[in-house]
DNA sequence: GTAATAGTGTCTCTCAGACAGTATGTC
DNA sequence: GACATACTGTCTGAGAGACACTATTAC
């Protein structure tokens, strides 16, 4: 009871796809500490209001940038007393994916993308917080269907292998690919085609439990 | 800045091999709120002297239970205004891993051991944290050498496949796991015997790099 | 010797990568 | 027609489960 208060915090890592490259929302910062540096969406915690961390998260979301994301989950929470000069403090990081087009199409003003590959230096321990949502990102894209949240709801199974390539940051091949794709069978047929510009339309598809992430047994 | 803080603990589910049946320690609280009830050792974050939540973690681990552990990994961070009575609570729930031998030699007064089999109604949400805790556990023993952890610094296949397989909950092939462990390469032969009672003596392992937790490409 | 546990060898089936081949659009 | 991309079929090699086999102890 008598313990002094750790200041109590949330951020975000939002990624997205633009360009087939793995992008993230960053924000200039107005207030001290580190004025004008770029760090990611994320605030108080309120206790008056928040049901929980995650709906902080989802808050801090939408207050700080406009977006509902698909998917958000919660990453890790970093601590100590010299991340924050202001003092000893706690974070409960999230991380999330959304579509670009949903992103483009909401997102407020001063939202700045930047491609993971060449990151600057942010604010706090904000790039230790995104190297690590790139990990988590990295390695459960291989055993779920967490690469679906990156594009819209409905895709071409080339853009989806090419998001999974992203993503896991390795080749794929495509018979490979669409065997195991078929095995897991959490996609389905939209009647309609697809024209990729100057060559055979591809066959558009859509996650049949729009709801759930899909957990494999096996590597995709 | 204004912001009412959370009540921010730490809780630490300590689990350990007893008659080839996986336990947890539990303690009876002293205090309000749920006096008498069973709980995970826990307590609050001290600002003043913790370094982080890992370090509050360990701090706490060895007051209330004397064990220093091997293995400590946070689990999640649970929060709301319901799951304390005393107001919006925000706990990072860590889980830990210790062989019997260590447990037993020199755990406090107090501490109890139950089967996660057969877990008691406990206070707060800790039936949710156990639940996730055991989840991670299972999960990660198939592609980790997160077991090994469980066990004293030396031991035989046999000891260490049947760890395997309570952890997994599930039976595994003799040939298959001597296989693999012989691939993975991170074990080392005693070159000492074992009796293991009353018939052939089985070979000793030990783990070869002792400081870090191995994961695996595939699983086990 | 038998019983019991430790440890090894081999067969087979499944699955994933490799890659060739076919289909369908634009130009 | 050429070319580019979408999609499918087949071969092969690696790995895991199944299970029989050998080895070494106690009795």
């Amino acid at each position: 009871m008598a313990y002094k208060p750790a200041i109590t915090t949330i951020d975000v890592v939002l990624f997205t796809l633009v360009d087939e490259a793995l992008q993230l929302v960053l924000l200039a910062r107005e207030d001290a500490p580190f004025p004008g540096m770029l760090a990611l969406p994320g605030g108080y915690l309120h206790t008056e209001s928040d049901a929980d961390t995650r709906a902080a998260a989802r808050r801090t979301l939408e207050q700080k940038t406009n977006i509902k994301a698909p998917y958000l989950e919660q990453l890790y929470t970093f601590s100590g007393p010299d991340r924050d000069p202001r003092g000893w403090s706690l974070s409960v990081a999230y991380y999330a994916l959304v579509s670009e087009d949903v992103l483009s199409l909401r997102k407020a003003e001063g939202v700045a993308l930047y491609s993971v590959d060449c990151l600057p230096e942010l604010a706090f321990d904000h790039n230790e917080i995104v190297a690590m949502a790139l990990k988590r990102l990295r390695d459960k894209s291989s055993y779920s269907s967490l690469p679906c949240y990156l594009l819209p709801s409905e895709f071409t199974l080339p853009e989806l292998q090419a998001t999974y390539e992203i993503t896991m940051g390795c080749k794929l091949d495509k018979s490979s690919f669409r065997r195991k794709l078929d095995e897991l069978d959490f996609l389905e047929i939209i009647a309609g085609n697809f024209k990729a510009g100057k060559h055979r339309p591809a066959q558009l598809y859509r996650v049949r439990k729009e709801k759930s992430l899909m957990l494999f047994d096996r590597t995709v």
